[in-house]
DNA sequence: CGATCGAGGTTCGTCAAGTGAACTCAGCAG
DNA sequence: CTGCTGAGTTCACTTGACGAACCTCGATCG
């Protein structure tokens, strides 16, 4: 449960970093993606320190990225599992952007280990950058931005 | 020049983040992406320590991210700028996700002080999942992650 | 009933990283 | 040469990450 200075400069991007910017929280989201519920799945499978783990889900817990959620297995007690919201599953674009970029630029022998398919069509999933209009955007240089005062 | 231990499991997301997941990384290339270029203008709009500044665009051009061009203004001395590489204007997805997301969620009043517009049409920008068949993908729902065992 | 086990944490000492202030260094103006 | 400024380094301090050990609660075993 920290909070740290990135919220200088009022900006969507340091807002967004301000809830995932910290360390494993945006693996935690990875593993969140693939199916990952439990404590103990994210623990084991990224290695992360416990007390960052409870930290990170903590933090994204209360951000209303997952929803920690009772439930119970069979003859077992009653634990709970953390659960992507909508809010957090459209954290999905930032997650496949950066695997997209790092499938493009790391691919060391070894890496790209994991790619995603469209699961009706199986087709390979890409992230694009269009205008409402229809356009293909095809970086910052097509792109204007425009500062808006906040009047409010 | 720190080589921070995301790189746990193989994955792109792990290793895009072992680049630009530490702090102030995203931030620099947020300004990047508006223009900025000068270790000083970074300095000031980020607030970021100075320390710090320098360390993450040394990371970052050592990453092949910038490339730091010398360029000579009227009658001042000889200065170098840091200048995006396509590879780092490939992050430019990742930076629009992050915004996206925060304009989306964490729009409170005094925020989204900054809109994207296409240069071409004016027409807002937006980041967009879809398949190589063209379908739209709606959230990692819609997606089959495929495991390839790195065979070597 | 009491002892044991394991998931899901918490606590703690240590060490790395982030932070801001002060200092350094290289040209250029005068 | 002296002062000024952009760019960067150094330093003391604080915060956060790390890993190991410990705690807690419910199910099961005896």
């Amino acid at each position: 449960m920290s909070e740290p200075s990135y919220d200088r400069s009022r900006c969507s991007v340091a807002g967004t970093l301000s809830v995932i910017g910290e360390k494993w929280s945006l693996l935690v989201l990875r593993e969140a993606f693939l199916g990952v519920r439990r404590f103990a799945d994210f623990q084991r499978i990224l290695g992360a320190p416990k007390a960052v783990l409870t930290d990170r889900l903590t933090t994204l817990v209360a951000a209303g990225i997952f929803a920690r959620v009772p439930y119970q297995a069979d003859g077992e007690r009653q634990r709970h599992e953390y659960r992507l919201t909508d809010k957090g599953r459209d954290l999905y674009p930032t997650v496949v952007a950066l695997m997209q970029w790092g499938d493009r630029y790391l691919a060391e022998p070894g890496a790209a280990p994991l790619a995603l398919e469209h699961r009706d069509c199986g087709a390979a999933i890409r992230l694009e950058l269009t205008c409402e209009a229809g356009h293909p955007v095809a970086g910052p240089r097509d792109v204007r931005p425009v500062r808006r005062t906040a009047t409010g």
